[in-house]
DNA sequence: GAACATCTCCACCTTTTGGGGGAGATGTGA
DNA sequence: TCACATCTCCCCCAAAAGGTGGAGATGTTC
């Protein structure tokens, strides 16, 4: 059995959903709330498996309280976000706040029972648009990198590798410590890869690797 | 009407989707295929609205159909992948190549359906679990820059400036003419900057902007 | 008004970087 | 074998970058 919450400020609207949900023989709603505080005290007391959150509340935004609710050691809920509008800065919002689904008011019933044991099953569950912005987005960043890979291709192992580095923030010495080679042998591939790729000096050289997707946000490979 | 045309070599596949298509009032199957060859000629031929594309194919793969039947300029179909493994390398490739959709074949029939008149309406339909990954990935991007926004604040708005241009690649020369002041005051910022991130050299700094989102791949703000 | 932050600029100095040119060792392919 | 690419390292030199300390001109805030 699916234990559900729903948390909207408008006692009609969460009635509704409430009403749609227990007509379902394998969901039950386990607790409402009409703010955002209400929402984690309630999570917290009854532990529902999903919370379908509203953002638009008083005292405390269902953003915002999504953030509190996923943050807590011990949550094991998933959350839908379920709005009327759909501003990307929500989205990316609710996404970073550790949202597992993000649909739209307006969507017939059985899509949100739908939603509902998707998200239980561990999928996620976006509005169509959504989805289709979040690929666009996607396929911008991979399709960026294009033009500029050609241009790295041209470049030696050795060079790939001394690039590597300095788009790791690391200084002439402390790449060649790294690749175990004198300090005037960097020099010689610092020189060569930027002029192969066109680039005044090292800066530039860490924008094209990032841009041609050879160093990536989020890896760590960094230093400081 | 919506025309579709479905693309898959096992002739018992196709014939199955298309009969559930065939069967819904609004939908008809304009053309079937069983090669990639095929289905860029068929797709040419019949300009149907949407493609259901299978993947494993002899002679041409169905990503690789997908980028050849999407990159034409007077292309105006939409195609959603329809597969029976859903490995990461294929749905990053299916998105690239313009994929609105990523599909699993054990989902139901209304489902398909469901997904071929959500894609149609101009939304995009991934499989649940790929959405999940596809949030996951997004949500760690976004997740990554979080610590350092907050060194971010500790500059003063010129500073983040010089820091933009330095993560445009620009040199402090470069960056005077840009801001309109003199050379000696980017570097009074610069060094300004670099201490109080805690950064050594410009090299780590565009590193940094990249890292807390103050720069990000595919702006093109980039002179080379 | 005094303290403070910010933006602007200067001089002086050291370190790093990048360019030019050269050279030996190795391996590969015509 | 010979040409070619690659990796390694050297020297010299000029330009850029970065650090230190100082200073005047604005504001803002208490």
């Amino acid at each position: 059995m699916l234990r559900v919450m729903v948390v909207d400020d408008q006692a009609l609207v969460r009635r509704g959903f409430a009403l749609i949900l227990d007509n379902e023989p394998d969901i039950e709603v386990a607790a409402e709330a009409a703010t955002g505080i209400e929402a984690i005290k309630a999570a917290c007391a009854h532990q529902p498996d999903i919370i379908l959150m509203d953002i638009r509340m008083p005292e405390m935004d269902g953003l915002e309280a999504t953030a509190r609710i996923l943050e807590a050691s011990d949550a094991t809920c998933r959350v839908i976000i379920l709005t009327t509008f759909d501003p990307d800065e929500y989205v990316f919002r609710a996404l970073r706040a550790g949202a597992s689904g993000f649909v739209l008011k307006d969507i017939p019933p059985e899509s949100l029972v739908e939603a509902v044991r998707t998200v239980a099953e561990g999928g996620a569950m976006l509005a169509p648009g959504i989805t289709q912005r979040l690929i666009s987005q996607f396929a911008q960043k991979m399709e960026a990198g294009r033009n500029l890979s050609e241009r790295l291709e041209r470049l030696t192992t050795r060079e790939r590798e001394v690039l590597e580095a300095i788009a790791a923030g690391k200084s002439n010495a402390e790449i060649a410590e790294a690749l175990f080679i004198g300090p005037a042998t960097v020099k010689t591939h610092v020189s060569s890869l930027l002029s192969k790729l066109g680039l005044r000096d090292r800066a530039q050289a860490v924008v094209f690797a990032y841009e041609c997707g050879l160093a990536t946000v989020g890896e760590r490979n960094v230093g400081f």
